[in-house]
DNA sequence: TTACGTGCAAAGGCTTTGCAGTCGG
DNA sequence: CCGACTGCAAAGCCTTTGCACGTAA
Protein backbone atom coordinates (compact mmCIF):
# COMPACT_ATOMS: atom_id res chain seq x y z
CA UNK A 1 0.00 0.00 0.00
CA UNK A 2 3.05 2.27 0.75
CA UNK A 3 4.51 1.94 -2.79
CA UNK A 4 7.04 4.68 -3.60
CA UNK A 5 6.22 4.54 -7.79
CA UNK A 6 9.68 5.20 -8.78
CA UNK A 7 9.00 4.66 -11.91
CA UNK A 8 6.41 7.55 -12.22
CA UNK A 9 8.89 9.56 -9.79
CA UNK A 10 11.44 9.06 -12.81
CA UNK A 11 8.99 9.81 -15.64
CA UNK A 12 7.63 13.07 -13.87
CA UNK A 13 11.23 14.26 -13.84
CA UNK A 14 11.82 14.17 -17.17
CA UNK A 15 8.55 15.64 -18.22
CA UNK A 16 9.51 18.51 -15.64
CA UNK A 17 13.35 18.57 -17.42
CA UNK A 18 11.18 18.93 -21.21
CA UNK A 19 9.30 21.51 -19.31
CA UNK A 20 12.08 23.95 -17.83
CA UNK A 21 13.83 23.59 -21.72
CA UNK A 22 11.06 24.08 -23.96
CA UNK A 23 11.01 27.43 -21.81
CA UNK A 24 14.69 27.90 -22.07
CA UNK A 25 14.72 27.85 -18.30
CA UNK A 26 17.87 26.57 -16.77
CA UNK A 27 18.04 23.38 -15.39
CA UNK A 28 20.29 23.76 -12.25
CA UNK A 29 20.58 21.24 -9.53
CA UNK A 30 17.90 22.52 -6.74
CA UNK A 31 14.95 22.28 -9.15
CA UNK A 32 15.66 18.87 -9.75
CA UNK A 33 16.17 18.20 -6.00
CA UNK A 34 12.65 19.68 -4.75
CA UNK A 35 11.20 18.15 -8.01
CA UNK A 36 12.72 14.86 -7.03
CA UNK A 37 11.46 14.75 -3.22
CA UNK A 38 8.21 15.67 -4.10
CA UNK A 39 7.89 13.21 -6.60
CA UNK A 40 8.93 10.53 -4.31
CA UNK A 41 7.03 11.35 -1.64
CA UNK A 42 4.19 9.20 -0.74
CA UNK A 43 2.31 12.24 1.06
CA UNK A 44 1.44 15.58 0.85
CA UNK A 45 3.93 17.70 2.49
CA UNK A 46 4.40 21.14 3.21
CA UNK A 47 7.52 23.34 2.28
CA UNK A 48 9.06 22.79 5.85
CA UNK A 49 8.37 19.52 5.38
CA UNK A 50 10.51 19.62 1.53
CA UNK A 51 13.51 21.41 3.41
CA UNK A 52 13.79 18.75 6.07
CA UNK A 53 13.99 15.83 3.83
CA UNK A 54 16.08 17.65 1.43
CA UNK A 55 18.89 18.33 4.64
CA UNK A 56 18.25 14.46 5.36
CA UNK A 57 19.37 13.82 2.03
CA UNK A 58 22.50 15.87 2.64
CA UNK A 59 21.35 19.05 0.16
CA UNK A 60 20.33 22.44 1.07
CA UNK A 61 18.24 24.45 -0.99
CA UNK A 62 17.01 28.04 -0.13
CA UNK A 63 13.51 28.33 1.24
CA UNK A 64 13.30 30.99 -1.76
CA UNK A 65 14.29 28.62 -4.06
CA UNK A 66 12.09 26.02 -3.06
CA UNK A 67 9.38 28.53 -3.45
CA UNK A 68 9.87 29.66 -5.92
CA UNK A 69 10.59 25.79 -7.83
CA UNK A 70 6.97 24.88 -6.40
CA UNK A 71 5.50 27.59 -8.33
CA UNK A 72 7.35 26.35 -11.52
CA UNK A 73 5.90 23.00 -10.48
CA UNK A 74 2.78 24.00 -10.04
CA UNK A 75 2.60 26.31 -13.39
CA UNK A 76 3.59 23.01 -15.13
CA UNK A 77 1.04 20.92 -14.43
CA UNK A 78 2.85 17.94 -12.44
CA UNK A 79 2.20 19.10 -8.64
CA UNK A 80 -1.08 20.36 -6.98
CA UNK A 81 -1.03 22.97 -4.36
CA UNK A 82 -3.47 21.69 -1.44
CA UNK A 83 -4.29 24.14 1.28
CA UNK A 84 -6.16 22.19 4.13
CA UNK A 85 -6.91 25.14 6.23
CA UNK A 86 -3.64 24.56 8.80
CA UNK A 87 -2.28 27.79 7.94
CA UNK A 88 0.41 26.72 5.42
CA UNK A 89 0.21 24.97 1.79
CA UNK A 90 0.85 21.68 1.11
CA UNK A 91 1.71 20.19 -2.22
CA UNK A 92 1.48 16.73 -4.16
CA UNK A 93 2.94 15.43 -7.27
CA UNK A 94 0.63 14.52 -9.83
CA UNK A 95 0.80 10.93 -10.48
CA UNK A 96 -1.15 8.75 -13.24
CA UNK A 97 -4.13 8.60 -11.10
CA UNK A 98 -7.12 10.17 -11.76
CA UNK A 99 -8.16 13.24 -10.16
CA UNK A 100 -9.14 12.53 -6.21
CA UNK A 101 -10.29 14.23 -3.42
CA UNK A 102 -9.25 14.09 0.26
CA UNK A 103 -10.03 13.11 3.65
CA UNK A 104 -8.13 14.48 6.37
CA UNK A 105 -7.72 13.37 10.15
CA UNK A 106 -8.59 16.28 12.36
CA UNK A 107 -6.80 14.58 15.24
CA UNK A 108 -3.32 12.96 13.87
CA UNK A 109 -3.31 15.14 10.34
CA UNK A 110 -3.39 12.22 7.99
CA UNK A 111 -4.93 12.93 4.91
CA UNK A 112 -6.25 10.11 2.39
CA UNK A 113 -7.19 10.25 -0.84
CA UNK A 114 -10.31 9.59 -2.37
CA UNK A 115 -12.08 9.29 -6.15
CA UNK A 116 -15.36 9.45 -6.94
CA UNK A 117 -16.80 10.06 -10.44
CA UNK A 118 -20.52 10.41 -9.81
CA UNK A 119 -19.38 13.13 -7.04
CA UNK A 120 -17.38 14.61 -10.23
CA UNK A 121 -20.12 14.76 -12.37
CA UNK A 122 -22.59 16.37 -9.62
CA UNK A 123 -20.08 19.16 -9.62
CA UNK A 124 -20.18 19.70 -12.59
CA UNK A 125 -23.94 19.77 -13.26
CA UNK A 126 -23.67 22.07 -10.14
CA UNK A 127 -21.71 24.75 -11.79
CA UNK A 128 -23.77 24.59 -14.62
CA UNK A 129 -27.14 25.30 -13.07
CA UNK A 130 -25.57 28.48 -11.55
CA UNK A 131 -24.07 29.50 -15.22
CA UNK A 132 -20.22 28.84 -13.68
CA UNK A 133 -17.53 28.19 -16.07
CA UNK A 134 -16.08 24.96 -14.13
CA UNK A 135 -12.40 25.45 -13.48
CA UNK A 136 -11.52 23.71 -10.70
CA UNK A 137 -13.12 22.36 -7.11
CA UNK A 138 -12.00 21.38 -4.34
CA UNK A 139 -13.83 18.75 -1.70
CA UNK A 140 -12.32 18.10 1.59
CA UNK A 141 -14.09 16.01 4.40
CA UNK A 142 -12.49 16.52 7.80
CA UNK A 143 -13.58 14.33 10.54
CA UNK A 144 -11.23 11.32 12.13
CA UNK A 145 -9.59 8.53 10.76
CA UNK A 146 -10.20 4.87 11.76
CA UNK A 147 -7.13 4.85 14.20
CA UNK A 148 -7.96 8.08 16.11
CA UNK A 149 -11.65 6.94 15.96
CA UNK A 150 -10.94 4.67 18.42
CA UNK A 151 -8.53 6.12 20.36
CA UNK A 152 -11.19 9.44 20.95
CA UNK A 153 -13.77 6.74 22.05
CA UNK A 154 -11.04 5.36 24.46
CA UNK A 155 -10.09 8.88 25.60
CA UNK A 156 -13.24 9.38 26.57
CA UNK A 157 -14.37 6.24 28.34
CA UNK A 158 -11.13 7.08 30.36
CA UNK A 159 -12.04 10.76 31.39
CA UNK A 160 -15.67 9.44 32.55
CA UNK A 161 -13.83 6.49 35.16
CA UNK A 162 -11.26 8.95 36.22
CA UNK B 1 -32.80 38.99 -3.94
CA UNK B 2 -30.39 41.33 -1.82
CA UNK B 3 -32.17 40.82 1.43
CA UNK B 4 -30.30 42.56 4.50
CA UNK B 5 -32.13 39.49 6.72
CA UNK B 6 -32.76 42.29 9.87
CA UNK B 7 -34.91 39.68 11.75
CA UNK B 8 -32.64 36.86 11.62
CA UNK B 9 -30.28 39.74 12.26
CA UNK B 10 -31.48 40.28 15.63
CA UNK B 11 -32.11 37.34 16.65
CA UNK B 12 -28.34 36.31 15.88
CA UNK B 13 -27.24 39.33 18.20
CA UNK B 14 -30.07 37.88 20.95
CA UNK B 15 -28.45 34.42 20.59
CA UNK B 16 -25.00 35.82 21.14
CA UNK B 17 -25.88 37.98 24.21
CA UNK B 18 -27.48 35.07 25.71
CA UNK B 19 -24.20 32.57 24.70
CA UNK B 20 -22.08 35.40 26.43
CA UNK B 21 -24.15 35.57 29.75
CA UNK B 22 -24.20 32.01 30.22
CA UNK B 23 -20.74 32.09 29.83
CA UNK B 24 -20.77 34.87 32.37
CA UNK B 25 -18.77 36.99 29.68
CA UNK B 26 -19.30 40.49 29.76
CA UNK B 27 -21.37 42.06 26.85
CA UNK B 28 -18.97 44.87 25.74
CA UNK B 29 -19.53 47.13 22.99
CA UNK B 30 -17.10 45.85 21.00
CA UNK B 31 -18.45 42.50 20.95
CA UNK B 32 -22.15 43.63 19.72
CA UNK B 33 -20.37 45.54 17.01
CA UNK B 34 -18.18 43.23 15.37
CA UNK B 35 -21.44 40.84 15.81
CA UNK B 36 -23.57 43.26 14.45
CA UNK B 37 -21.77 44.51 10.86
CA UNK B 38 -21.23 40.09 10.39
CA UNK B 39 -24.59 39.52 11.16
CA UNK B 40 -25.74 42.25 8.64
CA UNK B 41 -23.22 41.23 5.75
CA UNK B 42 -24.97 39.67 3.20
CA UNK B 43 -21.43 38.25 1.98
CA UNK B 44 -18.72 36.34 3.43
CA UNK B 45 -16.87 39.19 4.34
CA UNK B 46 -12.87 38.95 5.76
CA UNK B 47 -11.53 40.81 8.99
CA UNK B 48 -10.24 43.71 6.93
CA UNK B 49 -13.63 44.12 5.47
CA UNK B 50 -15.46 43.98 8.99
CA UNK B 51 -12.87 46.20 10.24
CA UNK B 52 -13.61 48.65 7.63
CA UNK B 53 -17.46 48.36 7.80
CA UNK B 54 -16.94 49.80 11.70
CA UNK B 55 -14.99 52.31 10.21
CA UNK B 56 -17.79 53.37 7.89
CA UNK B 57 -20.32 53.18 11.09
CA UNK B 58 -17.92 55.74 12.74
CA UNK B 59 -16.75 53.16 15.26
CA UNK B 60 -13.38 51.95 16.18
CA UNK B 61 -12.90 48.25 17.34
CA UNK B 62 -8.93 47.30 17.68
CA UNK B 63 -7.60 44.50 15.12
CA UNK B 64 -6.65 42.02 18.41
CA UNK B 65 -10.40 42.52 19.62
CA UNK B 66 -12.35 41.86 15.91
CA UNK B 67 -10.18 38.58 15.81
CA UNK B 68 -11.11 37.23 19.67
CA UNK B 69 -14.62 38.28 18.97
CA UNK B 70 -14.57 35.89 16.38
CA UNK B 71 -13.21 33.15 17.90
CA UNK B 72 -15.83 33.90 20.50
CA UNK B 73 -18.48 33.93 17.75
CA UNK B 74 -17.33 30.37 15.93
CA UNK B 75 -17.15 28.78 19.21
CA UNK B 76 -21.02 29.87 19.67
CA UNK B 77 -21.97 28.29 16.42
CA UNK B 78 -23.37 31.43 14.95
CA UNK B 79 -20.82 32.06 12.56
CA UNK B 80 -18.93 29.74 10.28
CA UNK B 81 -15.43 30.23 9.37
CA UNK B 82 -14.06 29.53 5.78
CA UNK B 83 -11.01 29.69 4.02
CA UNK B 84 -11.27 30.23 0.04
CA UNK B 85 -7.25 29.69 -0.14
CA UNK B 86 -6.73 33.76 -0.29
CA UNK B 87 -4.23 33.94 2.49
CA UNK B 88 -6.91 35.38 4.72
CA UNK B 89 -10.31 33.83 6.54
CA UNK B 90 -13.82 35.01 5.69
CA UNK B 91 -16.41 34.72 7.89
CA UNK B 92 -20.36 34.30 7.53
CA UNK B 93 -23.33 34.02 9.71
CA UNK B 94 -25.16 31.26 10.21
CA UNK B 95 -29.06 32.30 8.91
CA UNK B 96 -31.81 29.87 9.22
CA UNK B 97 -30.32 28.73 5.62
CA UNK B 98 -29.19 25.25 5.77
CA UNK B 99 -26.09 23.94 5.27
CA UNK B 100 -24.66 25.19 1.69
CA UNK B 101 -21.22 25.14 -0.31
CA UNK B 102 -19.96 27.92 -1.82
CA UNK B 103 -19.46 28.86 -5.92
CA UNK B 104 -16.45 30.81 -5.99
CA UNK B 105 -15.59 33.58 -8.98
CA UNK B 106 -11.87 33.22 -9.57
CA UNK B 107 -11.83 36.83 -11.50
CA UNK B 108 -13.94 39.07 -9.62
CA UNK B 109 -14.16 37.21 -5.99
CA UNK B 110 -17.72 36.99 -5.85
CA UNK B 111 -19.36 33.93 -3.82
CA UNK B 112 -22.58 32.11 -4.62
CA UNK B 113 -23.88 29.60 -2.27
CA UNK B 114 -25.74 26.55 -3.08
CA UNK B 115 -27.32 23.75 -1.42
CA UNK B 116 -27.73 20.40 -2.51
CA UNK B 117 -28.85 17.53 -0.45
CA UNK B 118 -27.48 14.53 -2.70
CA UNK B 119 -24.48 15.74 -2.13
CA UNK B 120 -24.41 16.26 0.65
CA UNK B 121 -25.33 12.50 1.44
CA UNK B 122 -22.80 11.22 -1.03
CA UNK B 123 -20.63 12.70 1.18
CA UNK B 124 -21.70 11.12 4.43
CA UNK B 125 -21.35 7.62 2.02
CA UNK B 126 -17.86 8.44 1.40
CA UNK B 127 -16.68 8.75 4.70
CA UNK B 128 -18.65 5.60 6.25
CA UNK B 129 -16.79 3.77 3.13
CA UNK B 130 -13.01 4.98 4.82
CA UNK B 131 -14.41 4.14 8.37
CA UNK B 132 -13.82 7.79 8.62
CA UNK B 133 -15.81 10.05 11.72
CA UNK B 134 -17.63 12.37 9.53
CA UNK B 135 -17.20 15.62 10.93
CA UNK B 136 -17.40 18.68 8.46
CA UNK B 137 -16.34 19.08 5.19
CA UNK B 138 -15.55 21.68 2.61
CA UNK B 139 -17.22 21.77 -0.87
CA UNK B 140 -15.85 24.64 -3.29
CA UNK B 141 -15.85 25.14 -7.05
CA UNK B 142 -13.33 27.93 -8.40
CA UNK B 143 -14.35 29.06 -11.71
CA UNK B 144 -16.45 32.22 -13.96
CA UNK B 145 -19.41 33.71 -12.66
CA UNK B 146 -22.06 34.32 -15.12
CA UNK B 147 -20.78 38.30 -15.56
CA UNK B 148 -16.70 37.23 -15.80
CA UNK B 149 -17.59 34.58 -18.31
CA UNK B 150 -18.83 36.77 -20.72
CA UNK B 151 -16.13 39.59 -20.13
CA UNK B 152 -13.32 36.97 -20.26
CA UNK B 153 -14.64 35.79 -23.77
CA UNK B 154 -14.75 39.51 -24.84
CA UNK B 155 -11.71 39.86 -23.81
CA UNK B 156 -10.16 37.09 -25.61
CA UNK B 157 -11.77 38.00 -28.84
CA UNK B 158 -9.93 41.89 -28.42
CA UNK B 159 -6.84 39.99 -28.05
CA UNK B 160 -7.51 37.82 -31.31
CA UNK B 161 -8.18 41.05 -32.95
CA UNK B 162 -5.37 42.95 -32.20
C1' DT C 1 -14.75 45.72 43.42
C1' DT C 2 -12.76 42.39 40.41
C1' DA C 3 -12.33 39.48 36.79
C1' DC C 4 -12.25 39.93 32.18
C1' DG C 5 -11.94 42.92 27.97
C1' DT C 6 -9.64 46.35 25.15
C1' DG C 7 -6.14 48.60 22.37
C1' DC C 8 -1.62 49.16 21.12
C1' DA C 9 2.48 47.53 19.73
C1' DA C 10 5.46 43.75 19.36
C1' DA C 11 6.09 39.16 17.99
C1' DG C 12 5.06 34.99 15.10
C1' DG C 13 4.49 31.95 11.11
C1' DC C 14 4.34 31.51 6.31
C1' DT C 15 5.54 33.48 1.97
C1' DT C 16 7.52 36.96 -1.22
C1' DT C 17 10.94 40.26 -2.71
C1' DG C 18 15.47 42.79 -3.43
C1' DC C 19 19.96 42.23 -4.45
C1' DA C 20 24.83 40.74 -4.96
C1' DG C 21 27.06 36.82 -6.39
C1' DT C 22 26.83 32.47 -9.36
C1' DC C 23 25.93 29.35 -13.08
C1' DG C 24 23.54 26.90 -16.98
C1' DG C 25 23.28 26.84 -21.98
C1' DC D 1 29.03 35.54 -22.20
C1' DC D 2 24.38 36.72 -20.81
C1' DG D 3 20.26 36.02 -18.91
C1' DA D 4 18.32 33.56 -15.43
C1' DC D 5 19.00 31.40 -10.80
C1' DT D 6 20.41 31.14 -5.95
C1' DG D 7 20.75 32.33 -1.15
C1' DC D 8 20.47 35.48 2.30
C1' DA D 9 18.22 38.80 4.66
C1' DA D 10 14.64 42.05 4.76
C1' DA D 11 9.99 42.97 4.10
C1' DG D 12 4.92 41.71 3.73
C1' DC D 13 0.57 39.69 5.24
C1' DC D 14 -2.44 37.85 8.31
C1' DT D 15 -2.93 36.58 12.94
C1' DT D 16 -1.70 36.05 17.89
C1' DT D 17 0.22 37.60 22.21
C1' DG D 18 1.87 40.63 26.18
C1' DC D 19 0.76 44.19 28.91
C1' DA D 20 -1.07 48.48 31.07
C1' DC D 21 -5.41 50.43 31.37
C1' DG D 22 -10.49 50.31 31.28
C1' DT D 23 -15.08 48.48 32.13
C1' DA D 24 -19.26 45.21 32.69
C1' DA D 25 -21.63 43.11 36.35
Amino acid sequence: MTTTRPDSALELRERFTRYLRDRRLPVTRQRLQVADVLFHAPDHPSVDGISRDLKRRGVTVGTATVYRTLDLLVESGLVREHDFGEGFRRFESMTTRSHHEHLVCQRCGQVVEFVNERLERMLDMIADEHTFLHRRHRVEIFGLCPDCRGRDAADLRASVTS
